[in-house]
DNA sequence: GATGAATGAGATTTCATTCAT
DNA sequence: AATGAATGAAATCTCATTCAT
């Protein structure tokens, strides 16, 4: 089987596990269920993944990837534009996407509390367990989940440098506000759009995500914000 | 046994599964370390809670009790000032609450999950099954779940007739909005406070707290927030 | 359960283990095919015993103590007759219970060789695992697995001091060549007895056997032996 | 392929074999392992080898060769001088080469017993299955195991014939009997030299053999040794 | 009311073996 | 001849739940 193949095969793999994890949770997913769902032996699986550990790992990866693919076209198509309308463009790009890959937005989530839970007491979906740090999708990850942050933050310098961002702060700081405001109201909206909701609370859906981008249009407009903090940018990268 | 000697006792088992619960996640969570957390018997927790998901449910019962609670002290402190006041105190409040007791938060964004999840896919920390549903508390919280959110419109209201918050856009619209900030805060600051860690990526956690407070006074206080929407309050309630 | 009747179940489950592990050896035996035996569940058998390998210690250190006792009864038996017939008597009694307990012997061997090969690669039946290392009852044999030797070097000087053993030389040495030879014989005469045969290669069992004893006597009594070594006694206990 | 390129090619995958299974024991060695070693795939080892169980029949069988190499090795260089000094010469052979290589006296040691146990009870290491029996090098080593007993039992008969050995008793008594001797040694000796130790219980390993040597010498030497048994050496071969 | 021994349905993982290429 | 992807039958171990005492 050539490399390609191996690709392939392993694609179809991760398309069944995101599947499969994203409706039952990674606890209540069957290895079992993953195989079947394509029609192979949980042997397969193990072949190509060693364990549900790494699986998982790799899914997590995959969002990893497409969120930073996201950001990355988001860049490119507004380089010639401010950086005001790239950061804009980023967070509205982000909140689409959400919206229709909800459990990448989990992963995310579940893999920076799991990272962050390190240092002392284990806790939330998994364990950091030996069999985790073992996993080649964990390393792969650790690699690149930097990249969201420093991509909106090289942005954000960039439309401070061009005078569209008027908020003066860390762009640091403004991306945590900012990106707190895309989280919350991400996470308020599970499941909203999935079960095909137009409204929560009986507010419409659309109203309320417009609510919430003129809301980061003004974070980044604020004049007023103070520049409290003014930390080295090249040192954040070694900081989750 | 007594009723209020039995009250003691489920009071004595929760507290041990919450700490359990919030340490190892439902998951890994075993009934016999909850038991061995106040020195009795797995069979005596069946005794006052059916099932390892119920006492669950007790505990996000208790998680809900508690915030509630605070909600209304804040509104009873805050009286006799402006809606606007009332409000910043909730918000502020929750924000120290969830600091301290970032599980709580964790276990209402679940049970919201799973309720919502209910429809098709079951998806979450917990499968929506029969035995959840027969749960005496999982129908306890259906009764109180939507408390948060009555008492903060109904403060809104209150602002937004006594002149104190100058956005007149629909209160429940004005809540999620404000409610996400507070929640995206509220995620990304998870295992933060919990490790000790006086900043993430480098920016002290007080100067961003700050900033996320201004954010949710600019939005009470944006005179030029639409008013698109126009829902009748009084049928919020069955609408999670 | 009183702590008698948990006993006599740890007992049950240790004969039924003693009985599989002697017919299919550790590898091939299933813990369910244990439970069988005596009607319980395997989960039982996790109740009382941790793991497999915990529960292969158990069953050796039965071995161990059975050969203790042994031994113990027969210095007891001879504390008035010279160290050389209570030295005979172990050895006669040791050759006699091995040809009925031949599984216990294998036993023996198979830990001495787990424990000698811990310093480098690991080798044997059993890798000497963290689950091994864990076991309650490997720690319990570690306690006493010197006792045997220390038991027959005992005697050996008693039986030089009082003037019926010949051979002068250390007495570690005259249990190691006189063990030898025991161990040899056992070896050899595995499933022998087993599978109820009177001969070896057409050799009667019962004039080879008598061989032996005479054998181990003419050790005992060989005034021309060496005294080339003399180490500590003191010190023997140490180094398995 | 030429039949000399296949032997050449099955030679290999025994030596890798051999390294293994001697590391690791048969159970937990896995046929990829001994692929890897020598850098083939699995299904390889299957072209030459139908089973596992056969590829370990085809390094006992090697083990069963070399040792009996070594015995005719011992009669040649002695085929001059006496019986005593030919018996003598391939127990001193013996107890060096068991030395350096333990692992073929374990093979030697459990195919024996792997006979041995076939008529009740299946025991130890391998399960003398119907794909065992269709083993070509299982049926191989039937043809030559019996030789290592017939070669030393021929060298002990020349010595009583030229009066070189004393003992008169039944040859295969005498074979036993010593090699019951040297087994035991092999046995307590076992990862002593491999992991380097110059000791036993502190008693120096060169000591301790030169008194088994002697006890071996004496055995033949014995002029007091009864003669009991008579068989007719001719029916020897059927009976290991 | 309380206990904890017992259960048994799974869950992950391993690996000898096969077979299409 | 050789490969290595694929299989699937175990095997160990876990743990929520039950129930006799």
């Amino acid at each position: 089987m050539s490399s390609s193949k191996r690709s392939i095969k392993e694609a179809q793999i991760i398309d069944a596990a995101e599947k499969v994890f994203s409706t039952l949770g990674f606890n209540n997913t069957r290895m079992e269920s993953i195989a079947n769902e394509i029609g192979i032996s949980k042997g397969t699986i193990y072949f190509y993944f060693n364990s549900k550990e790494n699986l998982f790992m790799a899914v997590t990866h995959r969002a990893f990837q497409t969120i930073i693919d996201l950001y990355y076209q988001c860049v490119e198509t507004n380089k010639n534009v401010s950086g005001f309308h790239s950061v804009m463009a980023i967070m509205d790009a982000y909140l689409n996407f959400a919206e229709k890959n909800y459990y990448y937005f989990e992963l995310l989530m579940n893999y920076m509390s799991l990272v962050r839970a390190n240092s002392e007491g284990k806790s939330g979906l998994l364990r950091l367990s030996e069999a985790m740090q073992e996993s080649l999708y964990f390393r792969k990850i650790q690699d690149i989940h930097n990249l969201p942050l420093n991509i909106v933050v090289t942005e954000l310098q960039r439309g401070q440098e061009d005078g569209s961002i008027l908020n003066k702060s860390n762009p640091v700081m403004i991306y945590l506000t900012a990106w707190a405001v895309v989280i919350g109201y991400t996470s308020l909206n599970v499941n909203n759009n999935k079960s095909g909701r137009r409204s929560i609370f009986q507010v419409p859906v659309a109203d309320w995500k417009a609510n919430i981008l003129q809301l980061i249009r003004n974070i980044l407009l604020d004049s007023n914000a103070q520049t409290t903090n003014n930390l080295a940018l090249n040192s954040v990268s070694d900081d989750i």
